[in-house]
DNA sequence: CGTCGGTTGTTGAAATGTGAACTGAATTGA
DNA sequence: TCAATTCAGTTCACATTTCAACAACCGACG
């Protein structure tokens, strides 16, 4: 089949695209530091934070936070060494495992939060024009939606 | 200072983007795999194939791809031992060093191209409207701004 | 000259990520 | 009931990435 190329304006876009998202994830991960956080790890607790109990099966929470079973394994020993979080069995299914916030990885949360915020609009939403950042959402949403 | 938070449609489409990202990564990298590549590579090759001679030197090439100086000595090392690349000195500057592409580095991207770029439609281009698609470039574009 | 500050690229160890087994538990269905 | 299958989470071996230290070189300036 003949290759459908991409035409020079879509490659701009796409080169910009690829350019945006490493300069944005940079940032973040940088601002994120001073608390000892990653990215992955902070989303793990804003996630925490907004379930029941503060507690996610791991399952659950590695398909929210988009990483895979036996990283999300890793990270969270780490956390937990860390003291963030705590695991705990599942009472209702005995091959489940429950990731639970600790107080002090709430606080953390709490304390990082604002910064964190901070850095999404300085590196996104503060530069781009509303519309676009509309736009934004639009065309996410159209990657994320389920098709296949 | 009071933290300004994101409002619910801010922090969707901050979401949504965070999402999207992850699943337009996993779509390229997984299409690249049988290639014997991942994006990092692929955007090295094409890097190189654009420029004079397909070759540039280790410090260019590392910032066009957004990776580490060290990062990158790493990749090409692994790039030069499956036979896509060579190292050769900098003529001008002793310090220096020149990545160049390989013949077969060179044919093994005009293999994965049309293949790569069908992924970058099916993952993105073609599921956004074209309207959006340029809304995206521009907040990307703004995203990547010197402006600090 | 000579030396000082900055740059280039590499190195090696530690941290992190990946993917394929693997264990034990739940579920299915004949 | 009970074998077969699927599922949850971990583990292991390995690949990749990061970080700090380093050696070699450049350029500018006294």
């Amino acid at each position: 089949m003949e290759p459908r190329w991409l035409n020079a304006e879509q490659q701009r876009i796409w080169r910009s695209f690829l350019n945006g998202v490493a300069r944005i994830n940079e940032r973040l991960d940088a601002e994120l530091r001073p608390f000892g956080l990653d990215l992955g790890e902070y989303e793990i607790l804003v996630h925490l934070s907004e379930s029941e109990r503060h507690m996610l099966r791991m399952s659950d929470l590695a398909e929210r936070v988009r990483q895979s079973r036996s990283r999300l394994t890793h990270t969270i020993s780490r956390m937990e060494t860390k003291g963030l979080v705590n695991r705990v069995a599942c009472p209702s299914d005995r091959r489940g495992v429950n990731a639970i916030m600790t107080e002090a990885g709430y606080r953390l949360l709490v304390e990082a939060a604002p910064a964190h915020v901070e850095s999404v609009r300085c590196a996104l939403v503060d530069r781009v024009d509303p519309d676009d950042f509309e736009a934004l959402g639009r065309a996410m949403e159209a990657v994320t939606r389920v098709t296949d």
